[in-house]
DNA sequence: TTGTTTGTCTAGCAGTGCTAGATTCGAATT
DNA sequence: AATTCGAATCTAGCACTGCTAGACAAACAA
């Protein structure tokens, strides 16, 4: 009986040393560095090792990305939980997604960019994805305004922020004032 | 010497050929599908030929962007010349701006989430791209509010409805309070 | 009619995600 | 302790990708 649970708990191990593998050749060399063959080497296992873990290299962006998930409403529970009042919350919000988005690039593509073949706004949307964006709505459900719903001011603000964060990355934005962009979009959307 | 002007007329109608069938074909089967040799067979000509006009699969895209944000620029200008005060003008500047993102899934992609080798942000950025940024600019700048750059108002005004048009396109926002979210962010966003 | 340039194609390289079938290994049974 | 058998793993290969060298043909110039 132990034996099954020794191989059980190295097929686990392994498979988080797929994903943390993954996650980390991404950050390096971006995920078009991604391939099977690379991240079968790394691991030191032959490709087909990977599809008896996961479907494809779809579910392994998947699985980097619900890691990613946790993290950031990690980061960004931290980030408010230390900031007095509405404003300084929401300010302390906005300015931990971005960071946590150029910090964590691979990642956040994984999450938001590419093709993990995760539910979204959906009931079978997996937990950590539900629960970022919980952490996101816990601050700024305070600033949405009287009658403006909190989910759907959440969605707006939220969109800001992702067209910020990927823009930016793209090159499509200068960088330097990132930080001038995010106090106006705090300033103009949060009420109060 | 007019048949030298004939030949240069012949290859630029290739060429016009190769960009309307990259953008056809992405837009009805999306981008993976678009591959050199599908793409050579549909416009009747063997792989090399693509390459004597672009460099790689990139400048076909960076083509198809460049075209996108001419329509782009002259879309919005549509919208909001027929509008009658800032605030109308934006709200439709707004709608044409995810309008043209939702019908045209493709080439928003190719200016906005694919790489096509372009420039932004940049004193070389092509001049269809300086365009159609100056047509969100030329609404938004009215709107962006006392001792507001402008400029900066525009891209945070900017990056708010890239995220709200990639969001809702990739199933992260249900598409059904696209109308909402757009008077959510019109309201606040622009002064008066 | 010849020679040369220009245009185009065939064939192929190195890489991709993924998988069928062979093989090796290790645990359980005799 | 040897044998069996099932699970774990690998080798080899498929069909595809973007891209290109070199062969070939057509059109022009001499």
């Amino acid at each position: 009986m132990s034996v099954q649970e020794r191989k059980q708990r190295e097929r686990a191990d392994r498979e988080r040393l797929i994903v943390a593998t993954a996650r980390e050749l991404a950050e390096r060399q971006g995920w078009d560095a991604v391939t099977t063959r690379r991240l079968a080497e790394r691991i030191e296992y032959s490709q087909p090792v990977l599809y008896s873990h996961f479907r494809g290299k779809r579910e392994i962006i998947g699985a980097v990305a619900l890691e990613g998930a946790a993290e950031m409403a990690a980061a960004l529970r931290a980030a408010t939980s230390t900031a007095d009042g509405p404003h300084a919350r929401v300010t302390a919000l906005a300015r931990a997604y971005l960071d946590f988005a150029a910090r964590n690039p691979a990642v956040y593509d994984a999450m938001f960019e590419l093709d993990g073949g995760l539910a979204f706004a959906d009931e079978d949307t997996p937990e950590p994805l539900k629960d970022a964006f919980a952490a996101l709505l816990e601050s700024l459900g305070e600033v949405a305004g009287d009658g403006v719903h909190p989910g759907l001011f959440t969605e707006v603000f939220w969109a800001a922020l992702h067209g910020l964060a990927t823009l930016t990355r793209a090159g499509r934005l200068p960088p330097e004032y990132t930080e001038r962009r995010t106090e106006l979009l705090v300033d103009r959307l949060a009420m109060l």
